[in-house]
DNA sequence: TTCAAATATCCTAATATCATTATATCAATT
DNA sequence: AATTGATATAATGATATTAGGATATTTGAA
């Protein structure tokens, strides 16, 4: 069924935002408050709150309510290893950007001296 | 650095639309052209090639040329887990979902009947 | 060389998202 | 009950994305 594509596609679309993932990554030691969130990101309150509402929306988050504060935490942790697996993805580019660029140094080696030399 | 950050961004990004996932899924059994491709997921070829372009700009699939036709494959398969774990997540909320709806039942079981019964 | 098929690019209106500001709610304190 | 601090919601203009149509390019066949 397309449900689950439709989830998947709602699930990374939360992920794909800089400070939402900025807020993920701030609550893998643990649950923060809001202003705590704030002071890390050094973003505003109105608009951590909104992308923190985005997040609990996906049930990517959990609040917990303590007084005037809020505690954010992960809710489901299989989340991190989507990032985990990101950053994966991230290093093999950058390998294959490296060994890209040695290809191209030794083939220029080969041909000899060019105006590049 | 946000330079990894940022490269999530826009995978991730790549990754929250419904044809381009129908695409990568459609390219797990090996490459296919683009006009195979519109054939299994019922789109125009313009639109496809639209979607391809953004999945190869973002390293997620590659373009073999033969003849008139441009065969497509998913370039790095780890970018297949990523759609692997959403599953897994959506399937964590249908069991969160289904052990809610056994605790209400349970719940109101115990407090006796109510305007629902 | 002309034609048709396959793919890509360009353009555009509708829609969605982003990030800021203003305002509202809620809880603790005086 | 008035004030303050913490969080949430609403409203907004700026910007980005979507999906479709029109057009262009490339290739193989006639």
């Amino acid at each position: 069924m397309s449900d689950l594509k439709n989830f998947k596609v709602e699930l990374f679309k939360a992920l794909s935002h800089f400070h939402r993932i900025c807020i993920i990554d701030a609550l893998r030691d643990g649950e923060k408050s809001v202003s705590h969130i704030c002071e890390i990101l050094d973003i505003e309150s109105s608009y951590a709150s909104q992308q923190l509402s985005i997040l609990k929306n996906k049930n990517i988050v959990d609040g917990r309510k303590d007084g005037s504060q809020v505690f954010y935490s992960i809710k489901d942790e299989t989340i991190l290893s989507l990032l985990d697996i990101a950053h994966s993805i991230f290093n093999n580019h950058i390998t294959d950007l490296k060994s890209t660029i040695k290809e191209v140094k030794k083939k220029s080696k080969k041909e000899g001296s060019n105006h590049y030399d």
